[in-house]
RNA sequence: GCUGAAGUGGUGGAAUUGGUAGACACGUUGGACUUAAAAUCCAAUGGCCUUUGGGCCGUGCGGGUUCAAGUCCCGCCUUCAGUACCA
C-alpha cells in the first residue's frame, strides 16, 4: 500500500470536524491548558508558508498537551477590522465586510488543509457585532473609571464624583490632565452638570481631548505612536505631520508603573520585555522650579541629575514652549521668531534624522537659581522636545552631553562641579563614579546623597520635589476611518454621551462612499441613518437630529488594537449574549498558559492588551492582571529568491558561472521556475513574461544556473511559496514537518522548498514501516532490545524537546528512531504503536491513518503519551573516546561498571596507546568514568 | 549611540551540566535497478597533506582559564532586529 497522502489528510480532516474532536469544554476533570495564537488579518493574498510557522508550534504543543491528559483550549479567529479592505472598498465600491468575509474563507480553507487542532466552535471576528459589541462595552466601564494613584487602580467615576461634592479635588490624587484646577466641595456643587461633566472627562480612563496627535494626510487618518516608524506610516510608509483634534485617548499612562512591574511577573522573551520597558521609559528625578527674573512666572523643569543643579549655566526651553513669546525681549525678538519659524519647518523626520547639527537662539531672559539666585540665560533649542517632561530642562554643560555641546556651540559658560575629572574634551555623565565639588552644601557627596540632598533643600524653599516620568504617552484611540468598531457615543451641546450598555452593539451605518466628507469629516459622516434616539434608543436618520431627543453620533471608529485587547478572554466563552464572558468560564481558564506570536507586536497590540487587562482586573472581572503566563515569539521565514543575469543592454542571459567581470543586471525569477539545483526551467521563464520570449540564454555544463539570495517574502521579489501548493504536492504533514525543521522557533530562516523532499521522505519510510506491498505488516512479535532502546531514547527526547520549545530536534530524533527500526527491520506493534503517538503532534493526519489501521478506534489524539522507562536504556558498556592531550584518536569499548584504576590499565595496555605514545611516559592521566579518557604527555 | 539576538561545512542546522565538533536533512559525486525517466536503494562527502597506517588545521577575530573550550572569562569585529536628542 501507498503512502497516498491527499487521500489520507482529506479524511482525518473531515473525521475531525465532523466529530468535533478538539472542542474544548468549559468544564472538565482533566487541568486546564490555553494555547493561544495571535488571531490573523484575513488579507486578499492568503497565507505564504511563513505565516503557518506559530501556528505549527503552537498546534503542536496543544496536541502534546492532550496526550499528557489536559483539557486544552486552542482557538482562532480574525483580527478582521483593518486598512486594507478599506482601501479596496474605496478603490472598487465594494463593502469591507464583503472582501473581509471572502478573505475568510480563503484563510480558513488554507487553515483547515494544515491540518490545525482549532476549537473553530469558538471562533471570534472583530468586526462581527456580537463581538464588537464587547468591545463597546470595555470602551463604556473604561469611560465610567478613573485611576486612584493612591489605590494604584481604576474606581468608578460615580465614587469620584461623591468625593467632589464633599471635600473637592483636593485630597484626590488621581491620573488626570495636567491642567485640572483645584476646586472646593462648593463650587463643584455649583457646577452645572455640563460643567461637572466637562471636568470628569479630564479624569475618565478613556476621555476626549483636543491633543497633538499624528495626522497621516495620505491614509486621512490619525496614527498612534506605534503605528509610526521612522517619521513615516508604519503602512504605506506615508508623511506623518502634528495637528491638533479633538480625538478620544486611553489614559494608558495611568498604569505606566503597573505596566512595568507587571514584565517581572511574566515568562515573556527578554528582548520583548526590554522593549516594552524602553516604550514605558521610567526615569526617576526631580522636578525643579526656577523663578525668570523680571517676570510673574516660573519654569518647571524634570531632571534625573538633581545633583548637578549648581553646574546648570543655562535653560533651554522647546521652542514650542508656551513661555517662549512672553519672556522673549524686544531685542531677541526677531532671532527668536525667525528660529521657531525654522524649526517649525523642519518635519520631524528631518529633526530625527539630523540630531549632530546644534541649532538655537537666546531669548535674553534669565531664571533664578533656586539657591546661588544667579541669573541664568534662557535658550531654546530644537534639542528638547516639547513632547517630554516639561519642555523644558536645565542645562548642566558638565554633566550632560547633549547641554555641552550646546554651550561649546554657542560659547556659554561650563563649570566644573566634579571633583577631579577632566571636562575640557566632553561631559562626564558617570553617576557612579559622581563626587560632587564646588556645589555649596553638596560638596563631596556621591551621587545618591546629593540626589536626595537637593530635594530635600528644594522642598524646603517649595522649589522641587521627587518626581518620576515616563516616556509612555495616552494612547489616541480615534481613527477616522470606515472599517472599524464604531464607539457607543452620541452627543449633547458637545458633550460625549455613553449609550446604555443594554442597547449595543451599536452597528455600523451604511455608506455611499468610504472616504471623508467634504467637510473633512470621517467617512461616517456620510451615512445618513447615523443619529441616536434616546426615547426608542435606536440609531435614525440624521434628518431627525432635534438636540432634544435625536442626538448625533460619534463619527470616528476604534483603532485596530481595539478589537485585539481582550479577545483572549472572550474566546473562553465566545458566544455569550449576556456578558463578555461567564464568571465560571474565567475561573476555569484563567489565563493563557501559551501565547505565541511575533515580536513586531511588542509596543502595540501586546501594551495595550495588558493596560486593558490591568483594568478589567481592577473591575473584578477578571482573576489575573497578566493575561499570558508566557509568550514566545516566533521568528520570520523568508524566501530564497532566485536571479537570472541580463547582459547590459541585450536580452540575453549568462548562466551564474559565466558572469565573471561581465556587467549584468540581476533580475528575479519566479522561484516556482528552479529546481532543486539551482538549474532554471527555461521555458516557463520564457513563457512568463512576453519580452523574454525571444531572450536567448548562454548555458554552463548544459544547465542554466541561478544565483539565490535570502530576502523577506514578498510578491515583488518573486518568492512567494503558497501553502497550497505544498499540501497538494507533499501533504500537509510534509509541511508541518518542514516547517519545523527549518530550525528553531524563534529564529529568522530562509525557506527553500527542495529541502521538503528530506522530510517528505522520512513520511514514506515511516509508513514503510507499517505497510509493504502485502498490506500491513505490523505483528505481534516480542519488540528486540535494539527497538525498546530507540522507542525509549526517543520518547525521552521529544518529550524534553516539546517542553523546550525546540520542536526542529524532534524532527531529528524522529527521523534517526525511523531509520533505526527500519535497519532493525521492526514490525513489533509494542513499538511501533506508541511511535504514531510521539509523531502525531507533529504529522497528525498519517498518524491517525496508521492508528486507525492498527485497530485502534477513534482519534489518535485521545490517546495518551508513552511513558519512558529508562531501564529500557542502561547500558554495560561504553566506547570510550581516548584523547591525546584533549585530541580524539580513537575509541575502546570498555564495561561501564569498571573502576578508574582498571580503565587506566586497561587504556594503558592497548595497543593504539602505545603507537600514540611511542615509548613516552605520559604525564597524567585523566579518567572520568562513563565520558571520557584524556592521556597528558 | 543605546538595547536585544546571533556568527559552526557548499546550504538549513545538531552538539543536555566544559568531555568523540558537524547529528539529522538538502545539495554534490559515484554506483545499483530501468530501454529511459521518475521513484527507490547503497557508498562517499569540513579543508589541506598522505607512503592509505595516518598526519596537520578547523566553530567570526585576538588573548586567557582548564587534563580538555563551539560551550566559561576578558577585549574586539561583523550581521540582523528594535529604539533613537527622553533631560
Amino acid at each position: 500500500m501507498r503512502y497516498d497522502f491527499n487521500t489520507i489528510e482529506k479524511k482525518w480532516q473531515d473525521y475531525w470536524a465532523k466529530n468535533q474532536t478538539f472542542k474544548a469544554e468549559n468544564n472538565s476533570e482533566k487541568p486546564k491548558y490555553y494555547v493561544l495564537d495571535m488571531f490573523p488579518y484575513p488579507s486578499g493574498a492568503g497565507l505564504h508558508v511563513g505565516h503557518p510557522l506559530g501556528y505549527i508550534a503552537s498546534d503542536i504543543y496543544a496536541r502534546y498537551k492532550r496526550h499528557k491528559g489536559f483539557n486544552v483550549l486552542h482557538p482562532q479567529g480574525y483580527d478582521s477590522f483593518g486598512l486594507p479592505a478599506e482601501q479596496y472598498a474605496i478603490q472598487t465600491g465594494q463593502h469591507p465586510a464583503i472582501t473581509t468575509k471572502e478573505n475568510i474563507a480563503t484563510y480558513r480553507r488554507q487553515l483547515d488543509q494544515i491540518g490545525f487542532s482549532f476549537d473553530w466552535s469558538r471562533e471570534v471576528r472583530t468586526s462581527d457585532p456580537k463581538y464588537y459589541k464587547w468591545t463597546q462595552w470595555v470602551f463604556i466601564q473604561l469611560f465610567e473609571s478613573w485611576f486612584n494613584y493612591d489605590t494604584t487602580k481604576a474606581e468608578a467615576i460615580s465614587e469620584l464624583v461623591k468625593v467632589f461634592a464633599s471635600e473637592g479635588n483636593a485630597n484626590v490624587n488621581a491620573a488626570c490632565d495636567d491642567d485640572v484646577e483645584a476646586f472646593t466641595a462648593e463650587a463643584w456643587n455649583g457646577l452645572s452638570l455640563e460643567e461637572q461633566q466637562d471636568i470628569l472627562l479630564q479624569y475618565r480612563l478613556t476621555y476626549l481631548a483636543e491633543t497633538e496627535v499624528n495626522w497621516c494626510p495620505a491614509l486621512g487618518t490619525v496614527l498612534a505612536n506605534d503605528e509610526i516608524v521612522n517619521g513615516v506610516s508604519e503602512r504605506g510608509g506615508h508623511p506623518v505631520i502634528r495637528k491638533k483634534m479633538t480625538q478620544w485617548s486611553m489614559r494608558i499612562s495611568a498604569y505606566a508603573e503597573r505596566l512595568l512591574q507587571g514584565l517581572d511577573t511574566i515568562d515573556w522573551t527578554d528582548s520583548l520585555k526590554e522593549s516594552q520597558r524602553n516604550w514605558i521609559g521610567k526615569s526617576v528625578g526631580a522636578s525643579v522650579t526656577f523663578n525668570v527674573n523680571n517676570h510673574d512666572t516660573v519654569i518647571d523643569v524634570f531632571t534625573t541629575r538633581p545633583d548637578t543643579i549648581f553646574g546648570v549655566s543655562f535653560m533651554t526651553l522647546a521652542p514650542e514652549h508656551d513661555l517662549v513669546s512672553k519672556i522673549t525681549t524686544p531685542e531677541q525678538k526677531p532671532e527668536v521668531e525667525a528660529y521657531i519659524q525654522a524649526t517649525a519647518k523642519r518635519s520631524e523626520r528631518d529633526r530625527m534624522a539630523d540630531v549632530k547639527t546644534i541649532t538655537g537662539a537666546f531669548t535674553g531672559a534669565y531664571a533664578e537659581h533656586p539657591f546661588t539666585k544667579e541669573p541664568i540665560p534662557i535658550w531654546i533649542g530644537d534639542y528638547v522636545l516639547a513632547g517630554y517632561g516639561t519642555g523644558a530642562v536645565m542645562s548642566v554643560p558638565c554633566g550632560d552631553q547633549r547641554d555641552y555641546d550646546f554651550a561649546k556651540h554657542f560659547g556659554i559658560e561650563i563649570p566644573n562641579i566634579f571633583d577631579g575629572v577632566d571636562i575640557s574634551e566632553e561631559a562626564f555623565a558617570d553617576k557612579d563614579k559622581t563626587i560632587i565639588a564646588n556645589s555649596d552644601f553638596i560638596n563631596g557627596m556621591n551621587y545618591k546623597k546629593a540626589t536626595k540632598r537637593v530635594i530635600y533643600e528644594l522642598e524646603q524653599l517649595g522649589q522641587g520635589e521627587g518626581k518620576t516620568n515616563y516616556r509612555l504617552r495616552d494612547a489616541v484611540f480615534s481613527r477616522q476611518r470606515y472599517w472599524g468598531e464604531p464607539f457607543p457615543v452620541y452627543y449633547v451641546n458637545g458633550l460625549p454621551q455613553m449609550i446604555d450598555t443594554e442597547h449595543l452593539p451599536i452597528e455600523l451605518p451604511e455608506v455611499e462612499k468610504y472616504l471623508p466628507t467634504e467637510t473633512g469629516e470621517p467617512p461616517l459622516g456620510n451615512a445618513t441613518v447615523w443619529a441616536w434616539c434616546t426615547e426608542t434608543n435606536s440609531v435614525v436618520e440624521n434628518e431627525k437630529i432635534n438636540h432634544t431627543s435625536v442626538f448625533p453620533l460619534e463619527l470616528n471608529t476604534m483603532p485596530g488594537w481595539a478589537g485585539s485587547s481582550q479577545y483572549f478572554n472572550r474566546y473562553m466563552d465566545p458566544n455569550n449574549e449576556d456578558a463578555i464572558f461567564s464568571k465560571e468560564a474565567i475561573d476555569y481558564w484563567q489565563q493563557v498558559d501559551l501565547y505565541i506570536g511575533g515580536s513586531e507586536h511588542a509596543t502595540g497590540h501586546l501594551l495595550y492588551s495588558r493596560f486593558w487587562q490591568k483594568f478589567m482586573f481592577d473591575k473584578g472581572y477578571v482573576n489575573h492582571d497578566e493575561y499570558a503566563k508566557k509568550l514566545i515569539n516566533q521568528g520570520m521565514i523568508l524566501g530564497t529568491s532566485a536571479f537570472v543575469y541580463r547582459v547590459e543592454g541585450e536580452n540575453k542571459f549568462l548562466s551564474k558561472g559565466l558572469i565573471g567581470d561581465l556587467e549584468v543586471q540581476p533580475i528575479h525569477a519566479d522561484v516556482s521556475f528552479v529546481n532543486s539545483s539551482d538549474e532554471l526551467d527555461i521555458e516557463a521563464f520564457k513563457n512568463w513574461r512576453p519580452e523574454f520570449k525571444d531572450a536567448e540564454f548562454i548555458l554552463e555544463d548544459g544547465v542554466y544556473k541561478v544565483g539565490r539570495d535570502v530576502e523577506k517574502m514578498s510578491k515583488s521579489k518573486y518568492n512567494v511559496v503558497n501553502p497550497d501548493n505544498i499540501c497538494e504536492r507533499y501533504g500537509a504533514d510534509s509541511l508541518r514537518l518542514y516547517e519545523m525543521f527549518l530550525g528553531p522557533l524563534e529564529q529568522y530562516k530562509p525557506w527553500n522548498t527542495a529541502g521538503i523532499t528530506g522530510v517528505h521522505g522520512f513520511l514514506k519510510k515511516l509508513w514503510k514501516l507499517y505497510f509493504d506491498d502485502n498490506g500491513l505488516k505490523v505483528t505481534d512479535a516480542e519488540p528486540t532490545k535494539d527497538s525498546l532502546k530507540t522507542l525509549h531514547k526517543t520518547i525521552k527526547k521529544v518529550e524534553e524537546d516539546i517542553e523546550n520549545f525546540s520542536f526542529n530536534t524532534s524532527v531529528s530524533t524522529f527521523m534517526i528512531a525511523v531509520n533505526e527500526l527500519t535497519a532493525q527491520k521492526c514490525t513489533s506493534k509494542d513499538i511501533l504503536e506508541p511511535l504514531l503517538v510521539l509523531i502525531s503532534p507533529y504529522a497528525p493526519h498519517v498518524a491517525e491513518e496508521l492508528w486507525d489501521a492498527l485497530g485502534n478506534e477513534g482519534s489518535i489524539s485521545t490517546a495518551s503519551f508513552p511513558e519512558f522507562d529508562e531501564s529500557h536504556l542502561v547500558e554495560s558498556t561504553k566506547n570510550y573516546p581516548i584523547s591525546f592531550n584533549g585530541k580524539m584518536r580513537f575509541t575502546l569499548e570498555l564495561p561501564l561498571d569498571m573502576s578508574k584504576d582498571d580503565i587506566e590499565a586497561a587504556v594503558l595496555d592497548f595497543d593504539k596507546t602505545k603507537d600514540q605514545l611511542q615509548g613516552r611516559t605520559p604525564k597524567k592521566v585523566i579518567v572520568v568514568p562513563g565520558k571520557i579518557v584524556n592521556i597528558v604527555g
